[in-house]
DNA sequence: TCCCCGATTAACT
DNA sequence: GTTAATCGGGGAG
């Protein structure tokens, strides 16, 4: 990853860019030119040595993303029925990603809802499936690079860590013993505390 | 090829 | 608190 990268600030280890990537937001610009945005507030680390990453194993065609460099989407399907995305990190060659949890509503919360047909308030983005069906994420986003539309990261200034709590990740059978979820504190969009 | 189960959600009791 | 829904990845054979 270039130097002037936008994103050199996530060319870093993914608990790194896991706490720096609260606070930024996500842009998605829908077919009709609406425009949806919202503050990214929960977040979790994966890389290589974990035992509940994807990337555990090694390279595959579906992790590929994750090996790639920093700024870059990484959408999987899981469960049958559910997109989850990740913003890959770390340098080129590193299998590391930030999943995104949670995030808040900024702009375009009326059509975040039809996309979801379901949910309102804190039900409408508080999970990674739920924000990734609010957002319109699917499949066709993965390996999509972050820098353009239809989908923008917008780095924000990084928080203070006192704004941000760190616990034990969600929804793994094993890696549970290491603290790789971030969330921002009191933030009602935050799926679970 | 077969088979198990997952970085989840919503609808139950 | 429990569980069905639903399908592709990848380890096992």
């Amino acid at each position: 990853m270039a130097l002037n990268s936008p994103f050199a600030e996530l060319n870093c280890p993914a608990p790194d860019a896991a706490r720096r990537l609260l606070g930024c937001e996500l842009e998605r610009t829908l077919e009709d030119g609406t425009i949806l945005r919202a503050r990214i507030v929960e977040t979790e680390a994966y890389d290589e040595a974990d035992p509940a990453s994807h990337s555990y194993r090694g390279r595959t065609m579906r992790n590929a993303v994750m090996y790639g460099p920093a700024g870059f989407m990484y959408v999987y399907f899981i469960y049958g029925m559910h997109y989850c995305c990740n913003i890959a990190t770390g340098p080129d060659g590193h299998g590391e990603a930030v999943l995104i949890r949670a995030v808040e509503p900024l702009e375009g919360e009326g059509e975040m809802m039809a996309q979801r047909g379901r949910g309102d308030g804190a039900q409408l983005t508080n999970g990674p499936s739920k924000l990734c069906q609010a957002m319109a994420i699917t499949q066709e986003f993965n390996g999509h690079d972050l820098t353009h539309a239809p989908l923008r990261l917008i780095l924000k200034p990084a928080l203070q860590s006192s704004a941000i709590v760190q616990t034990a990740r969600i929804g793994i059978a094993q890696g549970v013993e290491v603290l790789w979820r971030y969330y921002v504190k009191d933030n009602s969009y935050v799926s679970r505390r």
